[in-house]
DNA sequence: TTTATCTACGTAAACGTTTACATTTTAAAC
DNA sequence: GTTTAAAATGTAAACGTTTACGTAGATAAA
């Protein structure tokens, strides 16, 4: 006996469901979706049939023929923090809803993954695909290559500003400057940004917000001062943030990405820096933890699972009836400053 | 001119790559595929083309035609936390460097989608399926249909017993024994497990875990002391907590679910009772925040990444060469138990 | 009755690959 | 210069759908 002898199934298809039914073919594939061309009577008849043998179509055949895939391709960096995980909560709530079902495609936050990521999705896998740009992404003939092939982009959070395509972010400017505010009118004279090197545009917005409320509130010289992490190993980061704080002295801290925040008060924590009295902290995060952290920490909440939910509705919207203008979309949702106690005097 | 008009690349196909090259699509084919059948040089010519025509294979009509999709499944009750996140990180690190892709499915916890999204997969859309099952799943009907579709399942966290699959899991038991241990340790006299209602394998091994080392610590009588969270909204997990902690007054608590960290925090805080002075807490989870929270949680720290990892090279071993017997693999983990400053003295 | 319209179904050609099998070309052996 | 084997290529039939087009029968209009 063989090993992997697995007595499978007889694979059913829609050729012995036509047999077994004494109908054509073409009439079990239109009876199963609802076409108007076949009888209400017929219908039920191979409805029934298709439920008591569990036949399911085949995709690929289906897609093949019909040039309709009804999946989404999410196109990420990592999928390693909350942010991104509730954004990809958001799409495939209303994805499910519409029946699409996705495909997770992850960057690495590296541009050349990222290329070769969205050259493979010009095979015609999917129908559409959303994506948040990875973080050194230079140049975007990659996406205008997808494009041309006749697939529609939407971009979250990250876009591209070179590509005419829709996108979906929050208001990175107002909500740094708000927050640099803020911890300016909590009595501090020199924050520093802990940011990321890249040319995404989510992050030059955070930096402009934050050089902004600098200049508008008349701070000293010395200001901006702005650190880039190197993204990459946690061990990095908490080094460079460490060091700067010994060499800088801020008293102020902004950081633009979620996974800063542990690096940050690991810093703080191994300088024995106290937070807020010695230092305070705000981040863009939505951690859902940030509320019992030691001290709890006062964030930029950015609406992430709304903010996949639109980008799946406009991308479905345009997949579904190609009367709106995709590319002319572009939506701005605001974030929350939810202040705690890391930016509290306590 | 139509709104419309994306100029589409003339979609380009084996067949006008093989016209370009004057050769037949066979050889155009076998060529990309490095076929020992081609000659180096035609393979040179091929490949050549290819990449200058932007060529890729359609997934829809090789997977139709080869009965191979180099796509895995895998189905999570959700990805909002960070354990499934992790693993699906470890997931995909080794499916890429196999050229496999991840198609994401979400039960939401819940045995009737786990039915549906499992039964569409036996339309062989995936190559294989790695699963963690709803807390919920009663019956395995859906598992074994999917086995007699010939399409491997591999379980990972949670398992289902009754379904002979290959599986990698953690040393629940002991985890949650040496666990409830260290709180005894540490003085709790009254410890509550604060677990999830389910026939989930995972869970009532914790749970045994929990109550042999209270057996074998000649614990008090009135315990164990269990209380099962609905497991849906944060809310009511935290209400629920706290009339627990009112009314039985513990002195300890294990909890088995990473989300319920928050919970727990959040009820004490509410009633006022003080972590660890008050009450110790300890908690499965991999949150990579566990460090920085008030205070500073003991963890029973899974090996997310890795679980992933060996999931996943366990599928795509028997898929590439069948001579493994998959279903006889049943791996276990070891956990880590981190200390810290929650079931500390402070 | 004839013709037109509508309803319900069937036929067969795609969709873009892979692959068993057949054929040609090249090289080796005689 | 045959014959034989090996190497390189070609032919055509799948894979399981969808869908343009065709058609038979029923009903309505003339």
């Amino acid at each position: 006996m063989n090993m992997n002898d697995e007595s499978n199934d007889r694979k059913i298809n829609m050729k012995m469901l036509a047999r077994e039914l004494n109908l054509s073919i073409a009439t079990v594939s239109r009876a199963l979706k609802d076409s108007y061309e076949v009888s209400d009577q017929t219908k039920a008849r191979v409805k029934e049939a298709a439920a008591r043998l569990n036949y399911v179509v085949n995709t690929q055949a289906s897609s093949l023929r019909s040039h309709k895939t009804y999946t989404l391709a999410i196109v990420v960096p990592e999928i390693g923090d909350s942010f991104f995980t509730q954004v990809i909560n958001g799409i495939e709530s209303v994805a499910d809803k519409k029946k699409y079902r996705v495909l997770i495609c992850m960057t690495h936050d590296s541009y050349e993954r990222e290329m070769s990521v969205i050259n493979e999705l010009t095979n015609g896998r999917v129908d559409g695909v959303l994506i948040s740009v990875a973080s050194n992404t230079r140049n975007g003939d990659h996406f205008n290559a997808l494009k041309r092939k006749g697939i529609p982009i939407v971009f979250f959070d990250r876009d591209f500003k070179e590509i005419n395509a829709a996108s979906v972010k929050t208001d990175d400017f107002e909500s740094a400057y708000n927050a640099t505010c803020h911890l300016l009118d909590n009595g501090c004279k020199k924050i520093s940004l802990i940011t990321v090197r890249g040319g995404v545009s989510i992050f030059s917005a955070r930096e402009e917000g934050y050089r902004q409320a600098l200049i508008d509130n008349h701070s000293k010289p010395g200001l901006p001062d702005i650190i880039h992490c190197a993204n990459e190993h946690s061990a990095d980061n908490i080094a460079m943030i460490r060091d700067h704080l010994l060499k800088a002295r801020p008293d102020g801290l902004l950081l633009t990405v979620e996974h800063l925040s542990t690096d940050a008060y690991t810093a703080c924590q191994l300088i024995g820096l106290k937070i807020p009295a010695d230092i305070k902290i705000a981040c863009f995060t939505t951690q859902l933890t940030a509320g019992i952290l030691n001290p709890a920490l006062t964030t930029i909440q950015q609406p992430a699972f709304e903010m996949g939910q639109k980008a799946a509705e406009l991308l479905i919207e345009y997949l579904t009836y190609k009367y709106i203008q995709l590319e002319n979309q572009h939506l701005v949702l605001p974030s929350k400053l939810i202040i705690r106690d890391s930016t509290g005097l306590r």
